[in-house]
DNA sequence: TACCAGGAGAAAA
DNA sequence: TTTTCTCATGGT
């Protein structure tokens, strides 16, 4: 039996304090309701959040941001309103994948009720919800606690060497899941810490100077 | 001008 | 089974 890998807890509690000190660390899923983080999870996908802004923008401009009014909205109307996001038809097609499960299965409140896996899996059988927009839904919609693994979280935990950098979406998700206590709130924070930091520093492979993320780094002690 | 972004799925190898 | 390609706008 392969033994499964684990992430440092102590280092990662540690880079976690030292985020807090750095950073004012903000709620970061901006909605006012579930569906608009679903389709804010859509629109976000290999996306710029600041042009998702733009697409959500358009959508409550024109009051399409409802169930009933995106489920009725022909999907090239909702293409074009989503323009500014990128990838507008396959999004378009997303969205209304995901508007005609929840009608066909009862909604948010049916998706709440099940249990975390069961939740998980229904999301995952729809056409363009793959793991991390399912885990956005869960975690930032309904309040369940799944740990979001975006490109930001994998390269920051890979920069700090917490993780080789080749695990696999559920690899990494086990590994901060059972570093951290079970719960939703938990989650949000560190995933909001390392899409902070992520935002905060350079990019470049190897990491210049200027932004080392090493935890013993003079610039975060 | 070229490259990249808070993915996912289909097609090709 | 794994890798590559496609979807596309907007910012740097």
């Amino acid at each position: 039996m392969t033994r499964q890998p684990q992430i440092d807890k102590a280092e990662l509690s540690k880079f976690y304090k030292q985020m807090l000190q750095a950073y004012k660390i903000n709620h970061w899923w901006p909605a006012d309701s579930v569906l608009e983080v679903a389709v804010g999870a859509i629109l976000t996908q290999n996306t710029m959040w600041k042009n998702v802004e733009k697409a959500i923008k358009n959508l409550k401009s024109a009051r399409a941001l409802t169930f009933q009014r995106l489920i009725s909205l022909p999907e090239t109307q909702l293409a074009e309103l989503i323009h500014p996001s990128g990838y507008y038809n396959i999004k378009a097609k997303r969205i209304k994948s995901l508007l005609i499960f929840l009608e066909n299965t009862g909604g948010f409140q049916k998706l709440r009720k099940m249990d975390l896996q069961t939740a998980r899996n229904s999301l995952l059988s729809i056409n363009g919800i793959g793991p991390e927009t399912a885990d956005d839904i869960l975690l930032y919609g309904l309040n369940l606690p799944v740990f979001v693994i975006d490109s930001y979280t994998r390269r920051i935990l890979e920069r700090i060497d917490l993780i080789e950098g080749n695990e696999s979406y559920e690899q990494l998700r086990s590994m901060l899941e059972s570093a951290l206590p079970k719960e939703a709130n938990i989650y949000k924070k560190y995933h909001s810490v390392f899409v902070e930091h992520a935002k905060q520093v350079c990019k470049k492979k190897p990491i210049c100077e200027a932004c080392c993320l090493k935890l013993d780094c003079p610039g975060f002690s």
